[in-house]
DNA sequence: GTCTATATTTAGATAGAC
DNA sequence: GTCTATCTAAATATAGAC
């Protein structure tokens, strides 16, 4: 809308001159953002492949070929879209990791199960999941995610025989379960009560990390 | 693995006048089989979404005109190309839930690793699982075969609380093993022994299914 | 920065010839 | 029974106007 005026700093006159930091980009960087949000909620519900630009364009507001303008390729928009969700929130906090071993079990069952209650942080799982099944780039971040969350930081810990199996094997019960119970949505195990699937998981969890 | 001899007389050999049973369709029962061979390992390879028509006819060695006259819509097919592949070996057998409870959690994750160890097995799982996580029709399978294989033949006999809860969880580590090992290929998962992995799950399934 | 227009490709599906 | 030809719809991607 109201256009910066090319190359040097505007010719306004007495309020004060601030252009340093990030050239302005107007009101882009909201649209960047919406687009961004409107991908990762596209790419959530439907997978990669029954996703399309014009999907997410509608869904943000703008044409398709701003889409493209942004991002490029729809594959770059799904990795800037993915880059972004996983910047925040979805690091296993310290205390997951760093507490007494006996009950790393409780509390990475307890974090997993956190992140997918959460519609905002569910959204971008879903993604990966959705999309890693048909689409190796999706598929790449999916193993990045199981290697940093299950192996550098807790197998590391774990003094014993195939610790990097052992956490793999933990990993596959907590998919599984996000499988089944937010993909598939099998029943009973749908509708149960998180509390209740923490209690049979934990131990389980547990068992695979630390039993000799 | 060996297919099921078909009903009826081959097509080529009799010279007698044995015109009774269903007519003959020439050589097209041949040519059926060959289409839903196609898309069942299209689908598995591909997932639904990702698989054409066309590509699945190209794969058969027909044209895709063929293929939608003897199935119809593409959805057709899948649902035609699956329950082929699920009559005969995926049922799990009597042994597997008639024997004593306290053995069930080995035999159950034996059974699953056999058929999934054998690649003619684990095309249509394959199939079912790239697409159900973006088709409603696939994850309708998806479920019944969870129901059928964890639920009904197991959890019947568990004489314990929440027994259908528990035969999901267990059947959600086998799933996600099978995603992490056979889909997303995680490493050391992908690579391992399939006895060795069996060591660490049967107790696991087991203490789902039978410890109070 | 944002949209219109369009080139290009690919797919699902059907009619009809042989 | 099988294929040729074709209609129709949708998608990715780009060029260029405003």
């Amino acid at each position: 809308m109201s256009d910066l005026p090319p190359g040097g700093p505007p010719a306004g006159t007495g309020t004060t001159a601030r252009r340093r930091g990030r050239p302005p980009r107007t009101e882009s960087a909201d649209t960047r953002d919406r687009i961004l949000t409107a991908a990762r909620d596209e790419f959530s519900e439907r997978g990669y492949e029954k996703t399309s630009v014009r999907g997410i364009a509608k869904a943000a507001g703008v044409d398709s070929a701003l889409v493209h303008h942004y991002f490029g390729t729809k594959e770059q928009v799904f990795e800037a879209a993915i880059t972004q969700s996983f910047g925040p929130a979805l690091q296993a906090p310290k205390a997951v990791e760093e507490g007494p071993l006996d009950g790393v079990g409780e509390r990475l069952t307890r974090f997993f199960f956190g992140v997918w209650e959460n519609p905002a942080t569910r959204a971008p799982l879903l993604a990966v999941v959705r999309s890693a099944v048909t689409n190796e780039t999706a598929a790449a971040v999916f193993r990045r995610i199981v290697a940093t969350q299950a192996l550098r930081r807790i197998a590391g810990r774990l003094d014993l025989p195939d610790a990097e199996l052992r956490a793999e094997l933990a990993a596959a019960q907590l998919v599984g379960t996000a499988m089944l119970r937010y993909v598939i949505k099998v029943e009973p195990l749908a509708s149960a009560d998180t509390e209740q699937i923490i209690a049979r998981l934990a131990p389980v969890v547990q068992r695979h990390l630390t039993e000799p």
